[in-house]
DNA sequence: GAAGTTACGTTATAATATAACATTATGTCG
DNA sequence: CGACATAATGTTATATTATAACGTAACTTC
């Protein structure tokens, strides 16, 4: 618990993100076909331009890179954020609600209560695993059903520190 | 910390809230008097109005009702947010991100680190006092300086559970 | 292959938030 | 006081984020 969790700061460290994109990408097919889900191209689409970093991407953002992609058709919002629905409920995603916007699963399928450390310097966000607990205790405590939890932690990344600022 | 905290669930429990108030629009007062700033009848009405309730409100919520007390007067979301921003930044307000909504801050001028217990059931938001740490500290461990932490868990109190479903 | 279901596409609009600039109030100092 | 600087408010327009409503296409099941 004291030591450094491996996954704990992928987003801050340097790694094969190529192989790493492409183990999430099969995590979700594996999720999807466990699940009788359907990974449709438009739900692969976006997750993949998710996937392509673990920064968080606004809706529009997205929006603008499946145009990109897309040669003459104009895509509209509801195809993204219907995409994002599904991405979403089945953990493959999760939302970032201080920053409107969404960032890829650094381990889908684990239904984990996800936190998040965001830079606000380079922008990098971290998904940390489940570390506290004292707080949903101290929920229970008082009789509080816990449904959801958002946590999400601002400030300056290690890096970034060092790099004066 | 394993006892019920008096001031965590104010909003779930039953108490003179004319009092209440009463009490937390004087601190606000006295807060901006400590610190040299203006608390404009502007800023007061926006406070005010979150007083009113233990409830968030939405930014255009405040603005109607603004709109509702002034009689003429056609009043523009600037308004609202311009007070808001200064509300939050004095902590008297609190911004609950997963909601896009505002609530007034229970323990006004303690430059505290809010976490919020949100109830989808009947909307009422209690504010708890900075109970975990080993959230903070598993950032730290990792160098990570914290600037502000957003923590709101979603769920359904303890009336709501016992009122059936 | 008809019927039911799920996903996708399209159009319009709702809800939330800010940029940019004009005006008014407040404080400061000679 | 009166000129200046500053802070707060007011105003207009627009940006950003998100969803409603309805139609079409694709897949599933029998
Ligand atoms: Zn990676
Ligand atoms: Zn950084
Ligand atoms: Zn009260
Ligand atoms: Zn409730």
């Amino acid at each position: 618990m004291s030591r450094e969790n491996k996954s704990s700061n992928i987003a801050f460290r340097k790694h094969d993100h190529r192989r790493c994109q492409r183990q999430l990408l099969s995590a979700a097919r594996q999720v999807c076909e466990t699940r009788k889900l359907r990974l449709t191209s438009r739900r692969r689409q976006v997750l993949e331009i998710l996937l392509a970093s673990h920064q968080p991407l606004g809706a529009y953002d997205i929006l603008a890179e499946l145009n990109r992609a897309a040669d003459a058709e104009r895509i509209a919002p509801p195809i993204v954020y219907r995409a994002l629905e599904f991405l979403l409920v089945e953990g493959l995603i999760h939302r970032i609600e201080s920053r409107n916007a969404f960032i890829s699963c650094v381990h889908p399928g684990h239904q984990c209560a996800a936190q998040f450390l965001i830079c606000r310097d380079c922008e990098q966000v971290a998904e940390i695993e489940n570390g506290d607990s004292g707080l949903l205790a101290q929920a229970d405590n008082i009789g509080f059903a816990v449904d959801h939890a958002v946590v999400e932690i601002t400030g300056v990344c290690a890096q970034c520190q060092k790099h004066g600022e």
